[in-house]
DNA sequence: GAACAAAATGAGGCTTACCTCATGTTGTTC
DNA sequence: GAACAACATGAGGTAAGCCTCATTTTGTTC
């Protein structure tokens, strides 16, 4: 197992042995290549293309990020840290119907522009992976966005945080089809989803919500985890 | 380009020359180790493994298919009429919004129960397959639904048959994630949005709907095709 | 500018798929 | 039962992608 690498942000700043200078060079070429080919083909790009396009050879790719996770949650920080913003941005507006909105458009527009964290966001990091932290806040987050839009009767009363996966999974699969073909018409289908979750008028549902353990699982699994049947 | 093979329905009946003996057993084999193994991983599962489940060597699956299309078109001959059939019945029902209920329910049935065809339902085979003029139905038949629901009022008046797309797309997502670990969830997540189809419950979208021609490219792009930038 | 640790390198082993084709086997026909 | 076409076979070529590690290069330090 290699040591600790640099904890910190995305960069420039001291970690707590400064790298080398051309291991830092190559480390920032690395993220800005992953950073494009991530986003051009998703989150399981080659990682001999990233290689490639950051002017490094392979091996200097595995001795920075020695598994696929260490170079993929450098690259989508930034954006998971957007995400959870918005969530906090969601939860102090006045009208919580408009934050569950703010959220779920924020969250929409993230993963159309770049269709590696389309997949990021459909998935849950295993616990050690030091991103997990986020995610459960974004987690957290979202269950209280959906509780308080609840309580102020705008959201349909059986409708639970877990049914915002829903809302992402649909979504990054949406991306997937229109993606550079009709760059806006997410947008369509996340406001037609928004519409069914209107409390006026709402019908009954034919099927119990995902616990947050079927959640859990469903979006290990989509990681690639192997479905341990335990 | 080989001669034209069994143009007739899944198995047993003559066609022009029948097969010999061994070839027609080897070529049942094939369809039903391909079936299951389609069923369980999805379209994109390995031929070897075909094969192998079906205890015949790689070169004969290749003999009596030549292309994964080949197959995948003969596996799912079935379901795809089962799918058309529920579509004529949803047009014969007297109330439209229901029929259009029993349409998209019995795709969702026809996708959850069958990873393989979860796939193929998101996708446009090319003009040249046998099964495009099937799809071809699908989709004039899927236009006749949502027009008549619409024209009996219960559908929003801003839905177009294009939107269902967004269904199927979404659905085969959700699928993908909870397949195994809560496998009724997808019915949850299919009222919500019919929810948001109702007409009585309809806020105005901020996009416009798909083109026919845009959901075309995106259907064949899932399917596997280059997108070609023409 | 020597000397050493830190990093970079990329050929090559490994795996998993794809698909072909020269050869061997089997059904069918007369 | 001979003879031939039809069919089956699976080793092996090709291509990606993964990841490692012995070797070489480079920065840094004193």
């Amino acid at each position: 197992m290699p040591p600790e690498r640099a904890p910190a942000a995305t960069a420039a700043s001291a970690p707590i042995r400064p790298l080398r200078r051309d291991a830092q060079r190559n480390r920032d070429s690395l993220l800005a290549a992953a950073r494009a080919v991530f986003a051009e083909q998703g989150m399981q790009a080659s990682l001999e293309q990233v290689a490639k396009r950051a002017g490094v050879a392979i091996g200097t790719l595995y001795n920075h990020f020695p598994a696929r996770l260490d170079l993929v949650q450098e690259v989508f920080a930034g954006k998971l840290a957007t995400w959870v913003a918005a969530a906090e941005q969601a939860l102090i507006m006045d009208d919580a119907w408009e934050g569950l909105c703010l959220f779920l458009e924020t969250m929409c527009e993230l993963q159309a522009r770049d269709r590696g964290f389309n997949d990021f966001a459909s998935i849950r990091l295993p616990e050690n992976a030091c991103l997990a932290g986020q995610q459960t806040r974004i987690h957290e987050l979202g269950v209280r966005i959906v509780e308080r839009a609840r309580e102020q009767g705008r959201l349909r009363p059986d409708l639970v945080p877990e049914d915002l996966a829903f809302v992402i999974w649909s979504h990054s699969r949406i991306i997937e089809a229109t993606d550079g073909i009709a760059p806006h018409a997410w947008r369509r289908h996340l406001y037609l989803m928004l519409d069914g979750f209107r409390a006026e008028r709402a019908h009954p549902l034919p099927e119990q919500p995902l616990t947050p353990e079927q959640l859990y699982r469903a979006m290990l699994r989509l990681g690639g985890a192997d479905n341990g049947t335990d």
